[in-house]
DNA sequence: ATTACTAAGGGACGAGTAG
DNA sequence: TCTACTCGTCCCTTAGTAA
């Protein structure tokens, strides 16, 4: 994957970062075996065969002066460093975009959602922060992968839209967080993070989490602008795919 | 330096990227330790080890669904990758400014170095390309260290300013690599890349490297607008840094 | 002070295998 | 299939020491 080369560890990596920001690419830095076993907290004999073993890999390049070395990174040496380098660095704009998956199916609830869509303290605050009135109802989805169920548990702590609580002559009302999400009906049940799903009709939803909920975070609560079930023609135990964006 | 956590190695980290890659940060992938060892170069078992490791030491988070994994990187994880992420960055960043230093002594050249300033094949192209006319004349610099010496003979592989070779009745004169750099005189010899030099007067000049050189790579020519032994107050024996830049 | 060899101990890795 | 245990082997690490 990063490096073929078989003996290349974690020791190594560390010393090239090191001789690396110390301007090693350009540069035959003095550099003592001592120094590099503080640095990689190992004795001096360990950096000392560290140090040749880069050298035999071609990967750093010494030159001897009294007793101590010169050392320089190789090309190839920098290269390493920088496909690595470049590696994370594709892998960190990645998880810059904070996609969270869902899976499940489609399952009748309870008709709790309907009721509680049906409320002006809600319906207002959704119209305002979401930008539209929701059909009067939410679309259930039941999580079977132990995964999905607990990634539902974690999206508490991920940003949403904060649907405040209130209080009538009757009860108080909790908060209403709101998640950006688009749902998808998918052919089979093979779909996996990994796989390319084959989808039929995307819907742009938001997902809810309710402060007073009697769900299991095996369930998952959609509203949307229109009939979500109409729009992508979903019947019971339906797989669709749930995609939240930040 | 970048983990102080004892038992991680270069697997830990390879498996961690790869989560990372495949939107481990917000999601609970799939994957199991036969994957993970073919990813790793490694067996199965021993993958299931580090994948054992990672999550005692809170870098992934498992839960299990029948027999698989669905396997996460906790906020813990995620942070250790970035934090070698952004040393790394800072590496790479360092090394994109090319500084070449060296050090030596002042000499007394064998004169020929006057002899070619004074070329007008040469004069010419100089006053085009570095915008002055040469004081008529070289500065010699001894190298002491292998360290620059090596450095001296990497340096044509590095940019800079090609002067053409010419002919007149008599013979032909090669090209000629000029490097732009500045000069500094240094108070002790007590100078190393990484300690701070007492310097005293600066200069901007360039390094010249001869097609047809008969000087050893332990020796440094420089010309500048002025005489720069004159405007350095430089005497044969002191010690001067040379810094090349791109 | 350096670097780095040798010998010995311990930890990492993989084959076999159980659950 | 999966995960992960035991255990044998080998490699990595270090102390001692030479140059």
């Amino acid at each position: 994957m990063v490096k073929d080369h078989e003996n290349f560890n974690f020791l190594h990596f560390l010393i090239l970062v090191h001789l690396l920001s110390n301007g090693g690419k350009n540069n035959y830095l003095e550099v003592t075996s001592s120094q590099m076993s503080r640095l990689i907290n190992r004795s001096q004999q360990t950096a000392s065969k560290v140090l040749i073993d880069l050298e035999r890999e071609n990967l750093i390049e010494r030159v001897k002066n009294n007793k101590k070395f010169g050392i320089k990174l190789t090309d190839e040496g920098y290269q390493s460093l920088k496909d690595i380098y470049e590696i994370l660095k594709k892998s960190m704009e990645v998880s810059a975009d904070k996609q969270i998956i869902f899976k499940g199916k489609i399952v009748t609830g309870m008709g709790e959602g309907a009721y509680y869509m049906s409320l002006e303290g809600y319906r207002k605050q959704f119209y305002n922060k979401l930008g539209y009135k929701p059909f009067p109802g939410t679309l259930n989805v039941k999580l079977i992968d132990a995964r999905y169920i607990n990634s539902r548990r974690d999206l508490i702590n991920h940003p949403s839209i904060h649907i405040d609580g209130f209080r009538n002559s009757d009860r108080t009302f909790g908060w209403v967080k709101c998640y950006t999400a688009t749902i998808t009906a998918v052919a089979r049940s093979s779909y996996t993070l990994n796989s390319t799903p084959q989808h039929y009709k995307e819907g742009n939803v938001h997902v809810l989490l309710l402060e007073r909920t009697h769900h299991d975070n095996s369930l998952i609560e959609v509203i949307g602008p229109h009939n979500i079930k109409e729009t992508l023609k979903l019947k019971d135990g339906d797989n669709v795919v749930i995609k939240i964006r930040e």
